[in-house]
DNA sequence: CAGTATCCTGAAAGATACTG
DNA sequence: CAGTATCTTTCAGGATACTG
């Protein structure tokens, strides 16, 4: 991920947490309710099983999700947004919004609105 | 830049655009009033002058930025936003709002206002 | 000064095998 | 199934020399 030095650009250091090519994907499946690895990894984008465990890692140290115990698998351990996750929301919104009006071809799953 | 084949995810598309380490700086700044390259190049993070001249063309494809006659050095070159970009100030704006809440250190220059 | 061209390197990504 | 560990590859990024 991106690493600007030192820069206190609010822009610039928040890139340095999300800016990179998976974070936010993962952060948008969250937000959309996945809550297993497997069905993170399921995603179209298709993140390799050993990104996906690294971004879990590092949004949990950001504490911007945490895990928790799965509530339809006994023993399993399952991933939510923290509070603090969920006011990443905008930014998606503001992100999902532009790509619908601007990037032809794009759109959102069915049972998802805005 | 990140590469999403043929995702229609509006999110996954914005990013295949704007999700670098650069390309969101360049906006910021020139979002900011900066024209010039040599503006753009001596912005905090210190963007070398072959990514610059890269991404600026690059925002040019993306119908995102435009060159004009500099209107302060005759014959010389100067870069805006277009109207197409500067719809991604709501993205702007939410990510500063966010950084700013969030990231210890971050603040805005002086005479910057959201 | 405004870029373009090259070369180099490290980090991220991808594939996949492996373990509890 | 849920991850971790390794290995390889790719490419963005950085430094810098160069040109008009």
């Amino acid at each position: 991920m991106p690493h600007h030095l030192h820069s206190t650009c609010p822009i610039a250091s928040v890139l340095d947490i999300i800016g990179d090519k998976w974070t936010l994907l993962v952060i948008r499946d969250l937000a959309l309710g996945k809550q297993h690895f497997s069905e993170l990894q399921q995603s179209p984008e298709r993140i390799a099983t050993n990104i996906l465990s690294n971004r879990l890692t590092r949004l949990q140290e950001s504490e911007l999700i945490e895990r928790f115990p799965s509530p339809v698998y006994s023993g399993k351990e399952a991933y939510r947004l923290t509070s603090k996750g969920k006011t990443l929301k905008p930014i998606l919104k503001s992100l999902a919004l532009w790509g619908l009006k601007n990037i032809e071809g794009t759109r959102l799953p069915d049972d998802v609105s805005l």
